[in-house]
DNA sequence: AAGCAAAATGACAACGTCGACATATTTTGT
DNA sequence: ACAAAATATGTCGACGTTGTCATTTTGCTT
């Protein structure tokens, strides 16, 4: 591997000179440089990262660990955001992934620090509440679609499933629903308790009454192993006597459920009910004719955002507040629409 | 930061013996190693992976490049399976995202370059063909879930389309089925060809005519912006006088909409019509009811055998055949049973 | 043409680690 | 008890960089 020396030989002047090129120093000729550049080019001269951070005792690094990249689809949408801004800012990412295991964690947290990481990201593929371990020593963290537990103070960054939920709710009721169904996500999951309560408030606003609401749970059980009662839950609803007009749908796998149990019945979409989802997952809420009506979890500023909050953190400026939200902006597309009475 | 010399004085002792400590070599006193390793723990010293790679030229680590990691769910599954082998041989992980960018690819690999990367695992999130461009420098590099153009011989690891679709194709045929329609997937795919291959070869050796199958295709145009036909073809496909008992589509977003579009004509499924997809994206396949039946693009394993291959492939060892597919196993559900007749 | 500041370049050490080799200590065989 | 062999530990330098400071060269003023 030709290193900085060859550079300084073949150039003939001195390896700090070579340094200042690379680096962009001033105070190099305009000759030497075109010189020492040319050199570079002709021996394919790349600097070593490894003995830069020996020596400056900077790493250019940062790692994400995240718990189970793969359960979500979608979700690594969020690490993109990562990979985006950091590379804008000429850093470096390394990966690590738990799946959960306390032991393995720690084992990652001791590779990280081995490789003297700047900032770490901690990213959970469903929003939830968490609690690093990252043992002795303390890396500048933030976490990315999770909150920490009140007692340890991370900063983080997660979606607004509140503010999503609420104007996804006031999207149905501007159609001029009265009468609308709710399936519930499976209440272990963070944003389920967050959705519904937006969904009665708006409701309540509005000035709709108990009885003009159907909440039923969708699933229910741990997480990855859930009892999937959507199907049957939507034929109960869909089959009553005073059926809602507007059907709204923890998430999208419980819209496509809905979809299939609605047609299933003879009724059509939108015309005979409105379905909408939350998350939007591309694969379903566009695979869907109609296409869904949904509000798009904002993971690729999830991550984009949160390697910003990272890097303010880690230069000691003040990041602003512990935890920031940020907003699920609602997509309207063919499967909601007015009410037909 | 504690460094070897930290805990060398510490425990008063040489550096040298606190490294033989640390890398475990032999002929360390079992009183000095305890001494040491207590020390260790008093003081968290953690190796400087920086220096250890300055000292010894080795990095090991490996280096991902992916096009666009997320849009394809679950493709997620490539990179943990080569984060899992990784981890399994004390390996470290960097990842980066070329968005399918030139200019962003060689830079990408001009890090990689920098970091003294012992090897590169090319991640394509559809199966593909491509031709990676690293610049000057060659490390070396298999291709997981593409493969090269024939003029550059990377060694490269990909699913077997043709074995998938040949044998969900028996699957169908074993249940009786003798009218079948096929929902092609967009012929810009690599896997698009082997499939519909696959199908038409298994389908005459079971001794079916050109009037039993009914080809259709579903999806065209440029990747990401296709035009959907799917659900008009399948309305007219089981609209006609002689309909198929059994749909097979390209993949699991096709089955999808064939679901609706049959039940949308009030057919039932499996009872009126069988439907198999292709890929297992879980979030469609088991969220369906009945859940599909389908073949399984082995993601995980591509990428954890992918980065086997590597590692043997930095060894010197001989890397068997250029190229290696893996098997996309049948996944039986609910969706495709005994034909009616 | 001398004098001087500014600009350009270089010499050298140090970052943390480990390999090569040297030295010290213990064990073994007689 | 003594040499020889085996085990245990230490010294030193090198890996590729860059920071510090010293030295040389350049451009400008008078």
């Amino acid at each position: 591997m030709v290193s900085i020396v060859d550079v300084a030989k073949a150039a003939g002047v001195s390896n700090k000179t070579v340094s200042r090129v690379v680096n962009g120093e001033p105070n190099v000729k305009p000759a030497t440089k075109t010189k020492v550049e040319q050199v570079i080019r002709e021996l394919g001269y790349v600097p070593n990262m490894a003995a830069r951070s020996v020596r400056s005792s900077r790493s250019y690094t940062f790692g994400i660990i995240t718990d189970f990249i793969s359960t979500t689809p979608y979700s690594g949408d969020i690490v993109r955001g990562i990979q985006d801004w950091a590379e804008q800012n000429r850093l470096t990412v390394l990966l690590a992934n738990t799946n959960d295991d306390r032991d393995k964690e720690r084992e990652i947290w001791r590779t990280f620090q081995s490789h003297r990481i700047e900032g770490v990201l901690y990213v959970s593929m469903y929003h939830r509440e968490i609690s690093p371990s990252p043992g002795a020593v303390s890396i500048p963290t933030v976490l990315v679609n999770c909150h920490p537990e009140p007692s340890n103070g991370y900063p983080s960054i997660e979606p607004d499933d509140y503010q999503g939920s609420r104007d996804l709710t006031r999207h149905v009721l501007e159609h001029g629903h009265r009468k609308i169904g709710y399936l519930r996500l499976n209440p272990r999951l963070l944003g389920a308790e967050m959705r519904l309560e937006a969904f009665r408030d708006t409701v309540r606003e509005a000035g709709l009454s108990e009885a003009d609401i159907d909440i039923r749970l969708g699933m229910e059980g741990p997480i990855g192993a859930e009892t999937n009662l959507v199907f049957e839950e939507t034929r109960k609803m869909l089959s009553g006597p005073d059926r809602p007009t507007a059907l709204m749908c923890g998430n999208d796998e419980i819209a496509l459920q809905a979809y299939l149990a609605a047609l299933g019945l003879g009724l059509r979409i939108p015309e005979d009910i409105s379905i909408v989802g939350f998350d939007d997952f591309r694969t379903v809420s566009l695979a869907l004719k109609p296409e869904l009506t949904t509000a798009a979890l904002p993971y690729y500023e999830l991550g984009y955002r949160g390697a910003e909050r990272l890097t303010k953190l880690i230069e000691g400026q003040d990041v602003p507040s512990d935890r920031l939200a940020l907003p699920c902006p609602v997509i309207a597309r063919g499967s909601c629409t007015q009410e037909p009475g």
